[in-house]
DNA sequence: CATGAATGAGGCTTCATTCAT
DNA sequence: TATGAATGAAGCCTCATTCAT
């Protein structure tokens, strides 16, 4: 790939998350190229479809999460760890809002690429999750999506709702402490 | 009001609650008058606006919430009947799902009468919130924000990602824990 | 005919005036039903098509200028009662502003009872005219159309650009000069 | 701008012209488009709005006429350059038929750039109009819009009548000589 | 290869007319 | 019979995608 090439498809990336972000996923796409600052036809060049632009949006933020939940998994304190996990991804998810509200809200499919990572994210958790189990730091009974569900659900609530960091540190602790206790 | 327009509105509203829940918001209306087996005239003769509509479906979830947490106002046990409330709360938001994403997501603002019911019930939970931790039953740092973002997340989250209604109780359980714990 | 049903037709009628005159013949046909105070039932009991009720309306418009012509046709005065004629023409046209421009220039073909009754306006106008040439009062080589579209056209020019009063009657001055000079 | 957008965009203003002329600004947009043998994309990308592409219709009209307003302004002769315009403006608006009736009656208002092109021809006119009465061709009491709506008005109303050109001359001739009285 | 003009299906909404009450 | 609710074709406009430049 040319490198004015490889650097189109990088704006194009960046434009689209924010775009997407600020505006929602209904946002026409030609407002995505023109914040790229390249044309329609350069847009499509590099992405076939709306939805495979979205796609990619979606899958270079969950990449950001594996190699996190990767870099995690050999802790000897799996206790700490998890938390600080969650608390990590509590803070992306809530800064890049709207993006996965959309993601699961907008009735746009998760395809091929993006499921494979979704899974591979789920691994990385589960296996934090069973450390800290392991080592009675968390409750026995969850299982892993509850537990993206309850960081998830949280972070995009608090986005939603305009709430402060304060606020979403404040909802991501009674997670936390509901996952310490002994249920 | 005719008889017949009583009920065409009714089965709108009926329809439009589904429909909405299940394909998003963005759903064509035609396909909703089309559920509500009427015409897209008769749709509007009874909601100037999708909008209209769509608000028209969450005011009358809205409503009966409100009145849940005005019934629960007056009990001699705070603690369980907060408790008891965020259950009933979670369960409902549960079954409609994607109905409160979509308000919280799709860009639709709340208007008026939608605004004035959100208030009252912000209202109606914090009185319980209030008593709940005036007798010590739930920790002194969190807000109703913090507590609708929490069940309302969660709730959310759970349906968009199809679990079944143990992971939901499962799930709303921790997040109560942790509303117990002293922080 | 009832007498309620009578009185129906009549306010239709009248409403109708108004309410094109207003608005435009593209007025929706709720709006003149509301204003005659009738469902749009009884609207389409006493007019079967919106274009029959602007008809009806327009052929009461024109049956009073017939009679005035026809009043007018036998005097001993023919200059000044043709001049007056079209003073008084050119006034109620004016008044009733937007009706005839809407009805020449909104595709509403003139059908039946209408042509009829314009054929018998433009009689009575001819009549008048060649009594007032045949008396030297006014230039030989205009024809009954050009005095009608003269009288015409200066009104609804008039009307459309919001002149007052006394413009128009400075206008038909000019006009009613121009006729009576010898070209 | 690229050579085919320009080619649309003027067959769209012919095309327009011509379908406006033809069957009444309440024409389907569609229509002007398919005429123009292009899509309804294509005209909305140079014609944000229906009502947009009727005012471009117009100013281009408009323009003309102003030109020869001014280009009639330095004569030696003032009276005859004065109805000669006149006869222009009125051939010109007699083949251009229902446009200006349109723009005047349909209840769209005039714009912006048409508003400025009709005062800058209002102008030219009065111009004129001065020019000639201080030379005495023409009575001292009308004003620049007596004589634009006299004219206009026989020019719609002979088109509306669908009269020919020679009963357009005689209406006009009969403007002017009232004109050229002394009222 | 980049550009942005062209395309047209499809969305929301209006309104003349019909029909149940 | 009067009413006004129901109907659905048709209008305006948007926007994902294709294609000429």
């Amino acid at each position: 790939m040319r490198a004015d090439a490889a650097r189109n498809r990088a704006r194009l990336l960046e434009a689209a998350e924010k775009v997407f972000a600020a505006k929602g996923v209904s946002v026409p796409i030609d407002e995505i190229a023109a914040a790229a600052g390249v044309g329609v036809g350069t847009l499509y060049r590099h992405f076939p479809t709306k939805e495979a632009l979205f796609e990619a949006v979606v899958v270079s933020r969950l990449e950001s999460f594996v190699h996190a939940a990767t870099d995690a998994a050999t802790s000897d304190e799996p206790g700490r760890v998890f938390f600080d996990f969650l608390y990590r991804f509590a803070r992306q998810a809530a800064l890049k809002r709207d993006l996965f509200d959309a993601l699961l809200v907008a009735g746009i499919d998760i395809k091929s690429q993006c499921a494979d990572l979704v899974g591979e994210l789920e691994g990385g958790i589960e296996h934090l999750l069973e450390r800290a189990r392991d080592a009675g730091d968390v409750r026995a009974d969850v299982t892993v999506k509850d537990v993206i569900g309850l960081v998830m659900g949280t972070c995009n609530a608090a986005s939603q709702a305009n709430l402060d960091e304060a606020a979403c540190d404040r909802m991501i602790g009674v997670v936390c402490d509901g996952l310490r206790a002994d249920g």
